[in-house]
DNA sequence: TATGAAATTCCCTAAAC
DNA sequence: GTTTAGGGAATTTCATA
């Protein structure tokens, strides 16, 4: 889907950089990596018309105590094109969803949830698994704490960052 | 740990806008909730004050092939104190752990990893979630397909918002 | 105490090189 | 890739309800 893009080390701490902090100036960047302000904005430029990046802005989960999180695994009855699509369409709509990823084994998906309550998880529970022809079976686990949370992903193999410095 | 914060309904439009994009401008903010762009800035300074929001980048996972997603179960052998300290931090360290949560039932942690390569994820979760007298047990899960990805909060019930639109 | 408007500063953006 | 110039946004100040 997104057309490949070649990335160089300058990319690689930019994208490091942003991932912990997406606030930083293109200046204050640029003195990170060892670049003029312009080739960073260039650079992040392209990384946006590649559909490479997005700015969020992430809560702190503890400051609302209301917020219930919960991790659900689900199993599919028998996956068909159709069944499956709705299914997508329905995780990726409904806003209680956080994630959702499809797993290898017993489990067929991993669903992160996110409600105001104890009762609002159940009645969305109940709502995107109901357990028809299309869903065989998913368990709950509510979340007691957050040791970690973010969605940082690693572009290069950390190898490569070592080997780089030392 | 975080100070409590009292949030009206301005604040929760904002924080919801931003969640979807931190990128919009004050003015654009403004006039999407009716207020003047110094007022918006007020408050978002209000909320990172607090610690209550920070702003990064998120990748388009599926635009590194390369990267290896894992979701991870893990029970504890007994919880003393101090090795769940270390357990925590060893979580919280890793670049290679996205997300650890404390879970409800059988399973006590549920860990989301990312890394570069399959062998890179072994590499970590042996180094990680060494069996020992702390970690009884884990179970690995490799991601096949992600439907969704975020970490969007709600902030107050649906039905208030259903309400106050209606 | 929090607002909106105006003035200043700084940053982003798009040229040209 | 850097440097430069211009417009725009963020930030501060101020008057106000």
């Amino acid at each position: 889907m997104a057309i490949p893009i070649l990335l160089d080390d300058f990319d690689h701490r930019l994208l490091a950089l942003l991932q912990d902090d997406a606030a930083r100036t293109l200046t204050a960047l640029g003195e990170a990596v060892g670049l003029s302000p312009s080739a960073v904005q260039r650079r992040i430029t392209r990384y946006r018309k590649h559909g490479l990046l997005q700015q969020v802005a992430v809560l702190d989960s503890t400051a609302f105590p209301a917020v219930v999180l919960a991790a659900v695994w689900v199993t599919m009855e028998r996956e068909s094109v159709r069944t499956l699509n709705a299914f997508y369409a329905r995780m990726r709509a409904a806003p209680e969803v956080q994630q959702c990823y499809q797993l290898a084994g017993d489990w067929d998906y991993l669903v992160i949830m996110a409600t105001t309550s104890v009762g609002a998880y159940r009645e969305a529970a109940e709502r995107l698994f109901k357990v028809d022809g299309n869903i065989k079976r998913y368990e709950t686990r509510l979340v007691f704490d957050t040791v970690k949370r973010g969605l940082r992903l690693p572009t290069q193999a950390p190898s490569a960052r070592s080997r780089r410095r030392g």
